[in-house]
DNA sequence: GCAGATATTGCAAGTGTGTTGCAATATCTG
DNA sequence: CAGATATTGCAACACACTTGCAATATCTGC
């Protein structure tokens, strides 16, 4: 069984408090995606837990993620580079504005966007889920 | 050879003046795009023509479609299925504000996130691309 | 601590959407 | 109409993700 750090008590208290178990292969997973710079893949996370500890599955690491997501304890993205992306929801809420070039990705806060939200209550009752959002285009370098 | 209706003239002008042959598969492909009300996949592109042409294959059908696509003649939207859907970009450009419970999708003209479009500039330099974007929330109905 | 209940894992096979190499065939040009 | 070449159908592949199941690990109550 490999060194483990310990990620955020909190998360671990959400999962043990609905009766879902605390195991070395979360714990890795969960500080993978913290220790991550940005956006991270099931497969980044995959290939960085391995490095550790190299039993585990890539079936864990998408069940972990499927789970973390439910409890809003992870949120994710689609970058457009067709695989889904994750960070901890800890973090501030945020957009993204993708580089269809260079695929640099731009953070965008949550306040940014709350004129768009408004007006679609406002002119289409539509209440959007604008958390983690990509808009894809080119960046100033790119243009 | 099954009976044929001809789709938009300009359409078979822009491939024939490529050097792109007009063949029945892509006749046909073209006009269930041109049919189809509101947006549609390859696999019910596929299924749709091969009710009069039964040899067509999957594989010509996504080739086809990103022949157009490039050519600029159908627009694609991720609609967060799991699979692209296509439209024909002679429609009026617009963008699609999807139901993530009951799956509705309202048409959003483009007009409407031109301030959106404009901030992003204004405060990143980052031209968004906002053709045939896709926001997903709720629908008035599913609140 | 330990035993039992049960949540979780690893494995291997499967899904679904989309892609590709290649030989056969169809379209277009002169 | 013949030749050049674009396109198709086929079958196999690619890739991200999912699932059934038996083996194993975690947690709970004693």
């Amino acid at each position: 069984m490999p060194f483990i750090m310990i990620p955020n008590r909190d998360v671990l208290a959400s999962l043990a408090q609905k009766g879902y178990r605390i195991t070395p292969q979360r714990l890795m997973i969960l500080q993978a995606i913290e220790e991550a710079s940005g956006h991270i893949s099931a497969e980044e996370i995959y290939e960085g837990v391995r490095h550790n500890y190299a039993g585990l599955n890539i079936s864990t690491v998408y069940r972990t993620l499927e789970l973390l997501k439910v409890m809003g304890l992870v949120a994710e993205t689609d970058m457009g580079d067709g695989r889904v992306r994750f960070h901890s929801a800890g973090h501030d809420h945020h957009h993204h504005l993708v580089c269809s070039v260079c695929g640099h990705v731009i953070d965008l806060d949550a306040a940014a966007l709350a004129p768009l939200s408004d007006m679609l209550i406002e002119r289409y009752r539509f209440r959007a889920d604008l958390n983690h959002m990509a808009i894809f285009g080119r960046c100033e370098e790119c243009t």
